[in-house]
DNA sequence: AAATAAAATGATATCGGTTACATTTTAGTT
DNA sequence: AACTAAAATGTAACCGATATCATTTTATTT
């Protein structure tokens, strides 16, 4: 490959001449100019960016943790992310973590090292904080599931409120015995969503039972299979919130499987909006997330950061929206009548 | 950041020695590997890999073209790409193309200015190709989607004998009105698979009928729309192959809204095999591609291009399984009595 | 103890650009 | 024509590591 050197003899200039006919031309005249892009037609030459950014010492680079790309939702997020870099010229280093603490420093590694410039982390954990930092923080952003005193900007969503409005809605179609298939126990989200869940039964005076929550981990099957214990339960519930849309596709299956009908036997509701709920039997209602406004954003904050165009500490709080199809629906009336005699419903 | 002669101060040795004791300590004495290991601490020295890079000329970055990552297929190969890529230490920097030629030339760029060591092309396309190269050809592999005279690694499958067995398997069901929702026009793969249907189709004695044909674009959407399109047929088919699942699930759903049951009124078959194709109602009938295999695959060859580890231009070809589910079956005795006189079934 | 081989270490060029500073050329003024 | 300011160009240091080659130190042999 050709270098500045190269150029620069072609054209019978300096390699500063070079330099400047290409990053800063009015500095130069334009019969040497003329020469020098002549002269870098001819040799073919592209400066060596690994050049460029080992002198400027910034690598363009942003490294992006993500728990599963396979996850549609994060491929969503992803997407956004891929925008928002490549208009303002970054590039993006994936790291598919499968949420494992260690790759997930590995990855952290590639900032500190200069290979990348910055890190948004899609999950809540901190692979800065375990390296021996002897310097300050090197610059990150916390995105989709953030950490509750995350020393970086954040980009969230109000999961509590999500929640609970997927409930309250749940709670004014008439049910009272509402499951919710869970995420891991030990995520902010989890939590969050829970939490959300709870206050609208606080709020409508609906008893809280620990039971009905059931632990998952965001994929197909495991909705399929939580789907299938709480089906075991002695009074089943009339209603499966999931925590996100994967979950619920899969209690529906579990539930077709076992001859329900949904939403006439039990209501299903997801979290996410991916694509496939709109196209699953029956479309389900869920809680839309501006997925690829949660990358774009993200990225846009770090490079702010990176780009010195930020102080404070923000925290973006994205909308939601409940989107209702055709997976959730009124209780029915006979619905009590596993535990409850029949004389109540008068 | 502390550099090297920081810590060379430190230990009181010159940058040689320091360099030497981190990458051949055997060519250290014990004593001076301690000491300058000590001052590497307390420095907190993290070699700039920038310059490393720099220095060797090699990004250890490999680029990957994606049409689409939130197709969940191509989320799959990323996820083996970055498995294969994190084994052998390089890292992937991901280019979310939208199948945009421009746009991928823009990321072959990145390969040209050594930003990175070669690229991933998932598509039938040669960013290189338009590139005015006065070197030689740029490393290269093409995965999944394949030019025809590919000038580099290949990983494929053979897309013609799957669509023939998935063809064939609906043939045997006795249907002999089979629809296919295909890919965009140009693409080898799209080409591919008509040709397998038709091979099927010639091998049973079938008349082939252009109009049966159907164009989508692999989105839940556009399987969705062609399928609407296919049931306003006088004589609607007995079965209709889709491209990829996401075509396929859509069909159903279009079916469903139809009221038409599948497999009993039409039968549905897609292809790939993504998560959401068991827990579609039914589950669909399709077939499976080894999607993280390919990934893997075609990083493992690049990088041993990169390596000189291979000469020659290896064509890897994938196998393939057909998955029956429940969403063919056999073709409806009454099925033609749309525009068949009854007495035929006698 | 001297001679020699082997091991350890140091000085420095190098990768390919950018840029501060020095120098030369051109244009403008009197 | 002489002088000055401005524009154009050149020289060389620099970024941080690696690696060659030279030099010094240590170990081994006689």
């Amino acid at each position: 490959m050709s270098n500045i050197r190269e150029v620069a003899r072609l054209a019978e200039v300096s390699v500063a001449t070079v330099s400047r006919a290409l990053q800063q031309p009015e500095l130069v005249s334009v019969k040497t100019r003329n020469k020098v892009l002549a002269a870098v037609k001819q040799a073919g030459y592209q400066p060596n960016l690994l050049a460029v950014k080992f002198r400027s010492g910034k690598s363009h680079n942003l490294v992006v943790l993500v728990p599963t790309v396979a996850n549609v939702f994060f491929a969503r997020v992803i997407s956004g992310m891929q925008e928002a870099a490549q208009q303002r010229r970054y590039s993006l280093l994936l790291g598919n973590t499968m949420a494992d603490d260690n790759a997930e420093i590995a990855y952290a590694r590639l900032v500190q090292t200069s290979q990348a410039d910055g890190l948004i982390q899609l999950r809540a954990f901190d692979p800065f904080a375990t390296l021996d930092m002897t310097t300050e923080r090197l610059p990150m952003v916390n995105a989709c599931e953030v950490l509750d005193k995350a020393p970086c900007p954040v980009v969230t969503l109000d999961n509590r409120a999500a929640a609970m409005a997927m409930t309250e809605h749940l709670l004014s179609l008439g049910h009272r015995n509402i499951a919710m298939i869970k995420g891991p126990a030990r995520s902010p989200l989890t939590r969050d969503r829970v939490a959300g869940y709870r206050d609208a039964l606080d709020a409508a005076g609906v008893a809280f039972d620990e039971t009905l929550l059931c632990p998952g981990n965001f994929t197909l099957q495991s909705g399929h299979q939580a789907t299938a214990q709480l089906l075991q339960r002695k009074q089943r519930p009339t209603a499966i919130f999931c925590e996100n849309d994967e979950m619920a596709i899969g209690a529906l299956q579990c539930l077709k499987q076992h001859g329900l009908k949904v939403p006439e036997d039990i209501s299903v509701a997801g979290f996410d909006d991916i694509s496939f709920a709109a196209f699953s039997d029956p479309p389900l209602t869920t809680i839309a997330q501006p997925a690829e406004e949660f990358g774009r954003t993200a990225v846009n904050l770090l490079i702010d950061v990176l780009e010195q165009k930020l102080t404070l500490l923000p925290k973006v709080i994205l909308p939601f929206e409940l989107v209702l199809r055709g997976s959730t629906g009124p209780v029915k009336m006979s619905e009590p009548a596993t535990d409850t005699p029949a004389v109540h419903l008068t």
